[in-house]
DNA sequence: TTCATTTCTTGCCATTTGGCAAGTGCTTTT
DNA sequence: AAAAGCACTTGCCAAATGGCAAGAAATGAA
């Protein structure tokens, strides 16, 4: 069957019986982003909760001076969304684009609402999605509190290796929240050690 | 009913029937909790969804140097809890500590299970809640990263007045990730305005 | 291959924030 | 009232990071 990278990732963050995965994963329906297309656009209500089989995502919005800042690298073999624009039906202040040709499988929110209510593994799944991406986002918060910029650097290289094979310098940067020039540094200062 | 403030907040969040909200809160006990005592002590799985009906509260960790990091406050007509302990029941690295007496309403995680899986309405409330911490944590996070420190206390002064009231300055500098030296200077500059 | 465009690096200097230590003022204890 | 403790402020200087602009390197198009 196709969707096998979707059946084993629901599988893993909240098991269920075979049946149930099938049905399940039948409402997901197959993606393809090209690199540089968008899954969501700033002003779009997100309607897709993705499942990325393959490929390299970002989501990004802009600053009060109009500047470009990564939010978020997404890899392949998880989901991706935007939390407050899918789930509370609002107009998303980001976007998601891929960084390079992705496929993934996706499900519309009305879809997703509708296997919630009737498949109780797949909440715990839901909620277990949710709760992950929070906690990757705390703990971010905490690093862009208390790191200094190498620090942060250090850190990504070590537990994202992909990222710097996928996105920009300039991607990193502004997720590291540094700029493109600082960052060129610190990379040449860590090369030396 | 004592429960009320409870009730309304429930009711706002996600309407229901009279009967759906009094089964709700019903599950839920009164708790009282003292300036400086805490709900959450780091080390331990929290067992407390808590709506915080009056009082204000902070939530805390250590960073690699020791140091105390503010990750959190919560003002009163809330819900207060670590998402990551709570939901997953994994071991707590954050502390939560009430910051002036505290009164409010609290439930297991067992029985929130309980409620999110005979109460439809009552699931979209708590996906409400989390979806809630979260945006509000990416907007954070945006900030910590795009902004300056005086900005980003310009921010917290114009949206969350009651912090001042009620922590103190090395609990808010932690927050915005400067130190309480910098706080003061910051707030000397600002007062000229 | 060659040219054009984009990405990345680097030098110079400015700005922001931090570290430390002393000092002020308020509150609590005795 | 005196002493002690805590919260906050301030001066001095250091360290981290940014801004700009020029140049080098990589990438893509013709």
């Amino acid at each position: 069957m196709k969707k096998e990278p979707l059946i084993n990732f629901v599988q893993k963050n909240s098991p269920a019986s075979k049946q149930t995965l099938m049905d399940i994963v039948e409402h997901f329906e197959e993606k393809t982003i090209f690199k540089n297309d968008y899954l969501l656009k700033e002003g779009q209500i997100s309607n897709d909760y993705l499942f990325l089989a393959d490929g390299f995502m970002r989501a990004f919005t802009f600053d009060t001076e109009g500047n470009e800042v990564t939010t978020y690298f997404y890899p392949k073999n998880r989901v991706v969304f935007e939390a407050s624009s899918f789930f509370m039906r609002t107009i998303s202040t980001e976007n998601i684009q891929a960084l390079t040709d992705c496929k993934g499988y996706s499900i519309t929110f009305e879809k997703l609402n509708m296997l919630f209510h009737s498949v109780p593994e797949f909440r715990e799944f839901g909620r277990a999605m949710l709760v992950k991406e929070f906690v990757a986002f705390k703990q971010r918060t905490l690093a862009m509190i208390n790191k200094s910029a190498e620090e942060r650097y250090a850190n990504l290289i070590n537990s994202n290796k992909e990222i710097f094979q996928n996105a920009q310098l300039k991607h990193i940067a502004s997720y590291l929240g540094i700029t493109d020039t600082s960052l060129s540094r610190i990379r040449k200062e860590f090369s030396k050690k």
